[in-house]
DNA sequence: CTTAAATTCTGAACAGTGTTAAGATATGCT
DNA sequence: AGCATATCTTAACACTGTTCAGAATTTAAG
């Protein structure tokens, strides 16, 4: 057979051959396009031009497929935070530039990002869940930058799990206004950087220890 | 006719007499239980015991209901907001306490919550939409609250709207990670309250001119 | 008081959704 | 080759948001 990179040669095939990856691109599509909320498995599968029913051969549920989008779309964030953390960089410049990316990202990557933050995808408990652990995975990038900045000077007042917790947060915070909230219908990505900017470095002042 | 609190005294009325604020009560409710994503209008309707096209007839559409839902939510967060600014403090102080309050509220109110942040509720554009005016009223308690602190003291580095955006952000992302992120499945009132606590703290300090 | 108008609710219906089950079609293995 | 398995379709189910015609009730006008 041929190699996949041949997705659109035989588009009339009973078997799609990698239906597995067209459908989520396919979801990342449609959500980016009409939102979260009337984001429906049909239409994806619709697009992806096979009957209502081939999705459930490659996810358990609709909720499947979105947790398998918010994972991807949590591996894709700490690559975005890791290339953000330049190594010619201060720590400190580096948390800054983190955070910027952060806010970034989201705004980037409106639908994704809700996907990413559904209560609802939370599982149940105990094992290690891909998204938790995808989760976490992207706050390291945050933590480790914190505690090399407290080797290298002893700069931070608090600890680093304090500060890496009010970090997050304040990134976090302007991401979800800047999707989320009437700022949503003005805001350019230029505006949202300056934002994420000015926010970040007032933040970053806050655990400076004062001299 | 009797008062308005006689309610359940015959419950089999054809005019139920307050279906909105029925149903308004019941859509809480149901948020709260079952969460914003399965929320289902015919089941608020069930639970007012009426027909699934009564609300039709107090709300344009479902979205309609939610949008009451969320302008509501953000007048009680205002008085939250104003409650917890208590005027024997210091304008800083009152800051911090503003902050917690807000991280509370969203813990308390979860449901709610959700539904005051919903890119889907921002109207096109143009006219006082009162969700917007009720948004901003909110904002204002700490926003007013930051120029009281600048009035009094020549405390603060910053412009106000960058300190109120950089506030707002910490405890707005505070208040999303303690509800969406894994962290919901073991948070406490107390342990939310401890974080809220020491990440506004740390958020003050940024903002605080070194001497 | 009577009667017309307006309000509030019901019942039935429509299109669209998530999901499942039974069967058709292709692929891979022996 | 043939058999098991994976993949897809068709059909169906229960449920949703929403609309519309009409019934029940309240309000207002004569």
């Amino acid at each position: 057979m041929s190699s996949s990179i041949a997705i659109q040669t035989k588009p009339e095939r009973y078997h799609h051959g990698d239906l597995k990856n067209t459908l989520l691109e396919a979801a990342r599509e449609l959500a980016n396009e009409i939102g979260v909320d009337n984001f429906t498995l049909r239409e994806v599968a619709r697009r992806a031009n096979v009957s209502p029913a081939a999705p459930y051969h490659h996810f358990l549920d609709k909720q499947d497929l979105i947790r398998t989008l918010a994972i991807e779309a949590f591996r894709k964030l700490t690559t975005a935070l890791e290339q953000a953390k330049q190594k010619k960089h201060s720590p400190l410049e580096q948390l800054e530039h983190i955070g910027i990316a952060y806010v970034m990202f989201a705004y980037e990557h409106h639908a994704e990002f809700r996907f990413m933050f559904r209560r609802e995808l939370c599982a149940a408990a105990g094992e290690p869940d891909p998204l938790e652990v995808a989760g976490i995975d992207a706050q390291s990038v945050l933590y480790n930058t914190i505690l090399e900045a407290q080797v290298v000077k002893k700069i931070m007042t608090s600890d680093a799990k304090n500060i890496s917790l009010m970090l997050w947060s304040v990134v976090h915070g302007l991401s979800t206004i800047l999707l989320e909230s009437p700022i949503s219908k003005t805001a350019t990505a230029e505006s949202a950087k300056k934002m994420a900017r000015i926010v970040v470095q007032q933040a970053i002042q806050g655990i400076l220890s004062k001299e």
